[in-house]
DNA sequence: CAGTATCCTATCGGATACTG
DNA sequence: CAGTATCCGATAGGATACTG
């Protein structure tokens, strides 16, 4: 049945050796996410997402793009025109894969006050 | 109301310097989805962690659990005891970000077989 | 516009050895 | 048992310049 997980109580990402561990690294990859997140909104340029992602070099933006890409997760269309336009959308995979990091995503943005409020209690008590 | 966002549209994270980007950073890490996801079935000893989590070395373990604890996510328990015992728990905020966590985990491994299968065909188209 | 190429530094992260 | 300390190579990731 599974030939990677060593237990049955826990799942295969536990494993090393499974390629959903790949897979998951992917998804949760630091700029991969905040990609994700962008283009859970609808189709963008490769500009447009340079801009709204802020801090992220066009460098790791290609990169991140391609390995999404080749997952499966994410298409990019490319118009045969002067200046060139290229378009990047999710598919369907991608969209149900970022859809489960919105939900982190939206839990962190409304919970901040408390997250940083109760972090602040435990610094504290590191001292 | 909000003053990192740069749009109302998009959510804080987009934000360089908002502190929710730094919070997503953390629980999105390498080792730190693995170490939830192994949490959130209970608490755990540093050992248990470290042979559930194949590959994970002891330097990166004791370094995630720290930064865990220190976003206030995890709490650690020291038994006065020779040897020592140390237990690793969630806190509420912790179980509540690895439930999200765990949504996508559950996702790729359901799905792993599709992703595979269609990153396969994308493969083939690249060459 | 949509990248690629190059260079460089910082951090990641594994292996090993050691300690209270 | 539960870590820490040290060393080291690999990768991340930023800045800049360049190209079709």
């Amino acid at each position: 049945m599974n030939t990677y997980a060593t237990s049955e109580l826990f799942g295969q990402v536990l494993s090393s050796q499974c390629p959903s561990r790949e897979i998951l690294e992917h998804l949760t990859n630091k700029w991969s996410v905040l990609v994700l997140r962008c283009l859970s909104e609808g189709v963008h340029r490769f500009s447009e997402l340079k801009q709204r992602i802020e801090g992220v070099s066009e460098k790791m933006l290609a990169q991140t793009l391609k390995v999404l890409e080749k997952d499966g997760f994410i298409l990019r269309t490319v118009y045969p025109v002067v200046p060139p336009k290229v378009e990047y959308q999710l598919t369907i995979l991608g969209s149900q894969a970022s859809e489960k990091l919105n939900y982190l995503i939206s839990w962190i943005e409304k919970s901040l006050p408390e997250i940083v409020e109760n972090k602040a209690r435990v610094t504290d008590r590191f001292q």
